[in-house]
Parts: structure tokens; C-alpha cells; sequence
DNA sequence: ACCTGAACACCGTTCAAGT
DNA sequence: ACCTGAACACCGTTCAAGT
């Protein structure tokens, strides 16, 4: 974070913190009109500067949406986090089923930037810190789980399994809500993050012993 | 079908079925070099025409790959009615069960063309027969949850909650391999489809009365 | 009816040359 | 050290003109 910070607004700004610049504008542009319309040209036209420019500061397009993605899976860990003080009271599956909503709420009103850290391709997905946040959020979930199991609250099976299910779960609720498929499911999209958060609920409530 | 059928092989042939081999040179592509690698002129070039001929028979890039799509659904629900037919015995539940399997090992072993039939942005979702297919295989669901809950063999719940929930599982599960997610959970490749029926099954039992 | 081939407005990426 | 601007090899799509 150097000292200068130029106002991007007006003319006039060739020089300046071109890469914080273009994770920026990338995520400015994801929110407005979609992963498809983030191209490396459209963001050096924005900030004002040459089609080549950005190759200064990435090595390519899938490096910068590398870099945006990385961004987006702060926040979303953030809301995960934030989700867990809440819930403190709780045992431990309630706690889980807490960071569960959390994570869908974050999902469900971020779909686009949901989808830039879930579709490789896209992305890098050998990026060392994509990979430890997501430890991070592997070993909250297992934490939980394993302490749920040993105070009896669990139904019987592997707790590796409910992990893994219980993952899959929530990611597939947030996937099929940004690959539309609510829709022909019956389930109207702004009901699609409540009947969501009930599926959750149903399935956790199965869990219990 | 036309009567007519050019050998594709060797050069020479400018007329023909052109709007089926555009879809069978798309599936072919698909699962040799990925969605990416699937252009129009690609495509064309691969069947000897000028660029602009795909237009003839296709309205857009999208269009052409929703035709692709169209097929691989259709692949994939003949795996799943063929893994009900194998599960006649059992009861709703296990019959259930059996289509899920059947679901993920097509998914599994289809992950290019499962990506196609899942991805909204590439195709066109308001396709009258993805929906259709969709349907049947919603409607099919239903009717063995339902059929599960009137024996009693379903655990308290909503049945539609259910249903939608083992349907984002699977989903789920299929997506996270495609998406690459397995390895940053520590699971092999070659031990994901293992692992994920593992789960299935003990998310069905759960679910039990 | 179907296809060609040129054209248009885009891409990602590289690289000499400038400051 | 960072940026420009031209260049290369691609795209999707359109459309007159050919058969």
C-alpha cells in the first residue's frame, strides 16, 4: 500500500498502482456484467491504459481473475467467520449449520464473484493461498464435526462422509443457483436462498443422533 | 436421417448433414481439449467449411452447443433410467439411491460433457428440451421420495426439502470434481467417484425413518 | 438451399521502442 | 521500472456473391 492514490476519475492517470487498479475494475466489471465480459482489453480501456499494460503486472488473464478470485474468497470467508461469533451459543452442529447459512447468504448475494472462486478454468487453481483458505474452512468444518461427534450429537456413520456431504450440499445449492437452475426446479431465484437455507437445516436436522 | 452419409475421411465433401456433424465434431472436441477449445471456426475448419457456414444451421456459438447439450442430457438420463431399471428390487428408497449412483458415475465419467449440460452462459437454459428432460428426471424423484414417505420409510421433514437436497448433493459432488475441488479436499481424482457415493449413501441413510 | 470468402469488431499476448 | 503502440494469431458473426 504505497503512499500515492491517485483519483482515477477524469483524465490523466498513467502511471499509479495499475495492479490493485485491475483487481478493482476486474470485480467492478464481474458485478456489473458478468465473468464474460472481463476482458484484459476492457479493463485497460477503463483505467486508460494501453492493451499491454497489464501484462506488467500478470501474466495473463487467468493470473488477474487469480487474483480476483483470491480477493472474493476473503470476503466470503469473512462472512463465514462472522456467521460463526453469532452463533456461539450453540453446539457444535448448530454452529455448523450457522456457518452453512452464512456461507449460502454470501453465495446467494455474490454470484458472480461466487462463481469466479468456484469454476476452474478460470481460475488457477494450484494458487497456494486459494488453497490454504480453503483449509482454513475445511478445518472449521471438521473441528465442528468432530466435536459434535464426540459429545454424542452425531447420528452414526463417518464423520468424514457428513463433512464431504455436507460441502457438496451447500456448494451444489450455491451452483445451481448461479448456473440458473432454480428456475426449473420450480422455486422462484428470490426464494431460492430460503428454500435453500431449509434444505440445509433438513439435512443437518438429519445428522443429529 | 438422411440417406446420405459422406465419408468424412480424406477431403472433398462441401455439402452433406453438416448440422449433425457440427454437433458430433463439438462432442468430439469437448472431450479431447475442453469447452474452451470449441470454436465455431474450429469447428469448421475440422469439417472443411468456411467460417461462416455453422451459421447456416445454428443461430449462435451458444446454439450450437445447447444442440450439444441437448444429446449429452440425453446420455445422461438413459445412464440414470438404466440404473433404475438394474435396482427393480429394492425399496423407494434404495431405488433412489441406485439413480444417484447412476448420476454420478455418468457425471464422473462424462465431466466435459456434465460441464456443458450444467453450465449456464454456454448454453441457452431456456431450451424447451433441457427443461423437459429436466423435468422428467425431477418428476421421477418425486415419485419415489413420495412413494418412500407413504411407507413410512422417510424420516420426519418436508419431502420436497428432500428431493432438492439430495438433487444439490449429487449436483454437488458432480460439480466439485469438475470444478477440480477434490484434490484441495484431499481426495484423489481416482477416488472421488468412490467417495462421493460413499456419501450418498450415508446422506440417504440419514435420511431414513 | 447451402456455401464461400471477405469484412468488421473484437480477443490474449508479445515485444521493440519510448519515458 | 513501467508504459506505449504496433503486431500476430486468433475469435464470433454478417453478408454479398457464387453454385
Amino acid at each position: 500500500m504505497p503512499a500515492e492514490n491517485p483519483a482515477e476519475e477524469e483524465r490523466g492517470y498513467h502511471h499509479g498502482d495499475l495492479r490493485h487498479a485491475l483487481i478493482a475494475a476486474a470485480a467492478e466489471l464481474i458485478e456489473e456484467q458478468g465473468l464474460d465480459a472481463v476482458s484484459v482489453r476492457a479493463l485497460a480501456r477503463r483505467l486508460g491504459v494501453s492493451p499491454g499494460a497489464p501484462f506488467r503486472h500478470f501474466q495473463s488473464r487467468t493470473a488477474l481473475l487469480t487474483a480476483v478470485a483470491e480477493e472474493a474468497q476473503d470476503r466470503l470467508l469473512e462472512a463465514v467467520a462472522q456467521a460463526r461469533r453469532q452463533a456461539l451459543e450453540g453446539d457444535p452442529l448448530s454452529v455448523f449449520r450457522s456457518i452453512g447459512e452464512g456461507y449460502l447468504r454470501w453465495a446467494f448475494a455474490n454470484p458472480t464473484h461466487f462463481q469466479v472462486i468456484s469454476t476452474r478454468a478460470v481460475i488457477d487453481y494450484d494458487s497456494p493461498a486459494l488453497r490454504q483458505r480453503n483449509d482454513a474452512l475445511r478445518l472449521t468444518m471438521s473441528q465442528l464435526m468432530e466435536s459434535a461427534a464426540s459429545q454424542g450429537h452425531l447420528r452414526p456413520g463417518d464423520v468424514e462422509n457428513y463433512i464431504l456431504g455436507a460441502r457438496a450440499l451447500a456448494y451444489g445449492l450455491a451452483r445451481m443457483h448461479i448456473d440458473g437452475q432454480f428456475a426449473s426446479w420450480g422455486v422462484d431465484t428470490d426464494q431460492a436462498l430460503g428454500a435453500s437455507v431449509e434444505v440445509l437445516d433438513q439435512f443437518i436436522a438429519a445428522m443429529r443422533a
